[in-house]
DNA sequence: TTAGAGTAGATGCAAACGCATTAGTCACTA
DNA sequence: TAGTGACTAATGCGTTTGCATCTACTCTAA
C-alpha cells in the first residue's frame, strides 16, 4: 500500500536518475537535451506548431522558450512564420536541416531510453504508459 | 503492448505537467522548486550528507548545486560544516530554521501531490512506485 | 465602431546554470 | 615517504533561465 507522495517522490527520482543517464550519454552533438526535446516535439506533428501549443510540451517558460527558438531557428534548424489566421502568432516548423539533426540524435537516444527501461517487462511498459497517460490529462 | 520509447515519452509528459502544475501553486514562499527539493532531501536523512551524495539526489550539475548550497547557507537554512573524516569533504544539515521552512512548505505542498494523483487507484499508485523503483535502481 | 479585456510572443535585466578548470585531500604504490 | 592518479568541492566565465513588462493583435459587447 503506497501513498500518493512516496509514488510521485519515486516517479521524480525515476526521472532524475534517467535523465542524468541520458544526458551523459555522448549523442547530443551541439544541442542540448532541451533543444533537442524541442525538435522532437516539432518532429512530432507534421503541421506547423504554434509556439503556446509547444510550450505546453516542454518544460519551459515563455520567454525562454521564445529565446531558445530563436537559437534554432538562426542554426537553421526551425523554421518561423506568421500565422495567417492570427498576426499575433507564430507557426513554427523543423526545416530539412532541423528534420535532419533530430532524426541522426533521436535514433540513438530511442536505443537509450530501450535499454534503459530493459528492466520492465512488457506489461509493467504498458502499466506505466497507462498511468501516467492518466496523470498528464488529469489537468482540469 | 506499449514500446519502452512511448512508456518513457509518457512518464516526461506527466512530469513535466504535474511539475509545471505544482510550480504554479502558492505555497513555495521565496524559494524555488528546486531549492525546496535541496531541503526536502535534507530533511529526509537526519544525518549529515556529503555534497556529493546530495547531489546524487538532486537534477542539478555539481557547480550548480555547490552554489544553491551557498545561498542556502547565506540564507540560514543550511549549515555547512567541515567532515572530520574526510578533510576534502563537507558535512551538510538543516539548520532549525531550514528544517521548518521544509515542514512549512512541505504540508501544502504534500497535499497538492496527493490531490494531483487522486485520479490513481491504490492499486495504481502501488505498480507506479514499484516501477519507477525499479527504473532508479537499474543504473549499472 | 470602438472601448476594454484578454491573448501571443518578444525584450530588459538580474539570477542561476553548465562546462572547464582549479585547489586541496586521499589512497595506493614504488 | 615521495609520487601518481582519483576524488571532493569551489571558482571563472559565457550562456540560458525566469520574472516582469511591453507591444501588437484579437474578441466581445455596448
Amino acid at each position: 500500500m503506497t501513498g500518493a507522495n512516496e509514488a510521485w517522490e519515486s516517479l521524480m527520482k525515476a526521472y532524475s536518475v534517467l535523465m542524468k543517464q541520458f544526458n551523459a550519454e555522448d549523442v547530443w552533438g551541439d544541442l542540448t537535451m532541451r533543444e533537442y526535446d524541442v525538435l522532437y516535439q516539432l518532429s512530432k506533428c507534421d503541421g506547423p506548431l504554434r509556439m503556446t501549443e509547444l510550450n505546453r510540451h516542454v518544460l519551459l517558460s515563455q520567454p525562454a522558450l521564445s529565446r531558445m527558438v530563436e537559437r534554432l531557428v538562426d542554426r537553421g534548424l526551425v523554421e518561423r512564420c506568421p500565422d495567417p489566421g492570427d498576426r499575433r502568432g507564430v507557426r513554427l516548423s523543423l526545416t530539412p536541416a532541423g528534420r535532419d539533426t533530430q532524426r541522426q540524435i533521436g535514433r540513438p537516444h530511442a536505443r537509450s531510453v530501450t535499454r534503459a527501461l530493459s528492466v520492465l517487462t512488457p506489461e509493467e511498459l504498458d502499466q506505466l504508459a497507462a498511468i501516467t497517460g492518466k496523470l498528464s490529462q488529469s489537468e482540469e
